[in-house]
DNA sequence: ACATTAAGTGATT
DNA sequence: AATCACTTAATGT
């Protein structure tokens, strides 16, 4: 657990802060698909993502769903801390998109490193705007892009975050995160195979161009 | 061989 | 861009 709490967080946490974070945090290696909090869920504890990718999912009452983003190495979930502290329920949901490692925080240590330790209050902070930019990009991508361009920087990101440029996945499930119908999926993805930017296979995807 | 699931397509709104 | 209705293709039992 360590070393892989060194991999990454060692440049962003002073050393006192990482020897806590291994005393009070726990250590959970997680499978591809799992959900990690769902919508009315209350949060026990804020993830520092070691490794692996987990996606932010909003959904209304209807069941309709749409992706806020994706999570990465070095990420947290921002909106973690806003339900640590006010032990709201989550209205988000999110699940793995594979394999990940993940040391889990409880909530007490929030407060009390927030005044101890600057490292802390900087990434909490950080956090904040990082996430804040990624769901403005998505709010855009939302309100001012067509669903072709929405589906490609979809496929993009996907790829980016899981390091991957074959995809695992199907029309159906590109649908659900976009919050449209398969048939648009598959005819829209159809165009950018013939435009040369990805490659068609059954439960695949390939990005060849970014 | 049959059922199930994923993907492709024309027509309509 | 969504929906319907149907076809075709791939995969599991």
């Amino acid at each position: 657990m360590r070393e892989k709490l060194n991999d990454y967080y060692s440049v962003v946490f002073e050393p006192e802060l990482l020897e806590e974070i291994i005393k009070v945090g726990t250590f959970k290696k997680i499978k591809e698909n799992e959900l990690l909090i769902d919508l009315g869920g209350t949060m026990n504890a804020i993830p520092l993502l070691l490794n692996g990718a987990i996606k932010i999912v909003r959904e209304d009452k209807n069941g309709d769903e749409i992706l806020l983003y994706f999570l990465e190495r070095g990420d947290t979930c921002a909106i973690s801390f806003a339900s640590g502290f006010a032990k709201v329920k989550s209205r988000i949901r999110a699940t793995t998109e594979k394999e990940s490692e993940i040391i889990f925080i409880p909530l007490e240590k929030l407060d009390e490193w927030l005044i101890k330790y600057k490292s802390w209050r900087n990434f909490v902070i950080d956090s904040y705007n990082v996430r804040m930019n990624e769901m403005m990009e998505t709010i855009d991508a939302l309100a001012f892009m067509k669903m072709d361009q929405r589906l490609y920087k979809y496929l993009c990101d996907k790829a980016l975050i899981l390091r991957e440029t074959s995809l695992n996945t199907t029309h159906q499930e590109i649908a659900y995160d976009l919050n449209t119908s398969r048939v648009v999926v598959s005819r829209l993805l159809k165009k950018l195979e013939v435009e040369g930017k990805i490659k068609l296979f059954r439960n695949r995807v390939d990005v060849l161009v970014f």
